[in-house]
DNA sequence: GATGAATGAGCCTTCATTCAT
DNA sequence: AATGAATGAAGGCTCATTCAT
């Protein structure tokens, strides 16, 4: 076809700033109301540009939804993938945990977006589920289980760390509407992202702390 | 809400029956698609009844979803309740985890329905949230810091220690695709419900340990 | 699918009735503007009836297409079906010409519907010309064949005289609006089905006559 | 109609040419889908040019299509406007058949446009088949009929061996879908032409010759 | 209680065409 | 002469809901 967005042919400078108008108009739509819950209207309205036009720069609205994803994905893993082998363990699951907190905090849309299409099944991102996030996972399991046998940290089954610290740091961002319902100015507070940061490490730090390690 | 449509005449034995079948049939659906990306023919094909026929027992789809989002809120927060101020603190969080972690894997649907609604901002059961959860979580927050007062535990903070065991527990049954994904078979094999619930108490039994508490 | 028309729950009466009356709205549509020219709306409106209601009966545009040219073609081949071996070779070429001459003039919008869809590569029907439509033209060539090598008729090649026939006397429907552009009022007048027939097989039949075939 | 968009300044030949290739993009397109089922992107990425680039040598679909009937139109009649009064009628005929035969061969998709054309109404082109076309048809039947009374050819309505003719003839390019399909390779030989000409010849000049003839 | 029939509103997408450069 | 960008107007189809029986 004669589309725009050929790839060989480069992307101009109103494509560019465009495409990023959408993604930015269509991630909080996306996060709040799904796949399916999302119409294109919504999204070209919050992006101020017409349907069609929008439909220009993403032929469809899976594009959009796909182009997301894969951007979200990346950024979403990087804290993972700096867990040191070689570090201190509580300095490593300290920035590790501190980052991840920060995220949720600062972008928690992008949290929810992916909790939202795991939740739906994963039919967009199973595949890269089922290769790159777990062969990350065996990864840094293996970091994990490289510091209990050195007796570094208490011995721990290494995804289920991970498992929970994934869980309770998004949590703060997917479950951001029930946490305000609940703790209603607090969670509202300038501090909440330390607060929340403190008393998390606390827990996990000394969950995995060697003095004495439970059944 | 969830009242027959005649309230004059009590209920039949067929209109519960089929009232029952259709929040059954709902469920898994609205779990997986959301509120939006659920539709009428969806639920009414499980149902095995015809869209009118469905429409007659719930006058909207909106009905549908708040009759089971307030069953299920009912349930997933009856472990909750039972956190005794006078129980042994161990047991008492062994009990609820173990009891919430078993919900996850036995009602995983439940817990996504729940997680949905949350996601899209509890538009529905904000009210709900707002007060009766809200109630719950400041009386069992305050029998943690009963607990901690009392040097019964580590010092941490009772409503992050909640949300903690939340977002790990349900975990589990929110981001299972993932879960399956990354572990492949082990995730399906008949043990992992207690393999899971060892890994958790064992963090977060050890997190609220008294032994060093930490910053 | 809760779908009405399942194959399993036989058509009510105001079904057939409507799917009757969606066809007979479809025939014309279709056979002057072909497949994609046609659109969902103009048939609904000549039907009588709303757009999602026809989508009631025939769930998309193609089936609608479909079931048309299905009922078309049956129809369409059973005068050349009756072509008999044994039978006179002009008597029977007369009544063949005779009756598609009078399918023409009564029923021109199935053969536009037909000519449409061949001038469109025959998309849909292409498996039918390929094989049923293929042995029947197989089938009646031989009868030509046969009475070639009996001498009584000229020694013409048998298919493309069946090609002739069928262009000369569907020339009339498909090309309806160019004779009467030409012929003015002598198009329309009543005998015009009369004369034509006389002109045709005075032609063809005497093309095929034995006298002196030429080369 | 098909003149340069800016009449002050004579076609350059940047403008000839890419008018050219526009058309010569259409004419298949048309040909196949129809005027309603062609769009002008089609046309364009044939073309090898942008969509605005074409609508600027030609500012609506329908001038290209108006442009490309005109020019199919005169070429199609100028066989038949060389049916000479004087000239022997077998020569004459034979030469006709033969020349709209190799049209139909060679140039199909011209045959298949004006077919398009015509199934749909002759919106675009009544006119001039009301007058034009008319008046040659007239003219040239007139020569039939001189033939007939000169007792040269047999008794036929000089207007209905017109059609005829055309009917056969086009036939073969706005049918071909069928013929292929139903004769498969055959059609595709390089004799195919030949053969049929001969066929037709065959039938339509015995079918006009004095010898007999019939009712 | 149950279902066939009907519909307004909405959604994704296509398309001819225009505008600005 | 050419093209990137933009849009109004459909068009096919879905869906929650209502009506009538």
């Amino acid at each position: 076809m004669d589309q725009p967005l050929r790839p060989e042919r480069p992307a101009t400078r109103i494509q560019t700033a465009n495409r990023e108008a959408i993604l930015a108009a269509a991630l909080p739509i996306f996060a709040t109301y799904g796949y399916r819950g999302t119409t294109i209207d919504q999204i070209a309205k919050r992006a101020g540009m017409s349907k069609p036009n929008l439909l220009y720069y993403f032929r469809r609205k899976e594009e959009i939804y796909e182009a997301l994803l894969q951007r979200t994905l990346t950024e979403w893993l990087a804290p993972l993938r700096m867990l040191e082998r070689d570090g201190d363990p509580e300095t490593e699951l300290r920035q590790y945990i501190g980052a991840k907190l920060r995220m949720s905090f600062e972008q928690p849309e992008a949290s929810r977006l992916f909790a939202n299409e795991v939740l739906n099944g994963a039919p967009v991102i199973r595949p890269f589920l089922e290769t790159d996030l777990r062969a990350l996972v065996e990864a840094k399991a293996e970091v994990i289980a490289h510091w209990v046998e050195r007796g570094r940290i208490a011995s721990v089954d290494p995804v289920h760390l991970i498992f929970l610290i994934w869980a309770t740091t998004q949590h703060y961002a997917d479950f951001a509407a029930q946490i305000e319902a609940v703790l209603g100015d607090r969670a509202k507070s300038r501090d909440f992202l330390t607060e929340t940061t403190e008393a998390v490490l606390a827990i996990v730090l000394n969950g995995v702390s060697r003095a004495e390690a439970r059944s």
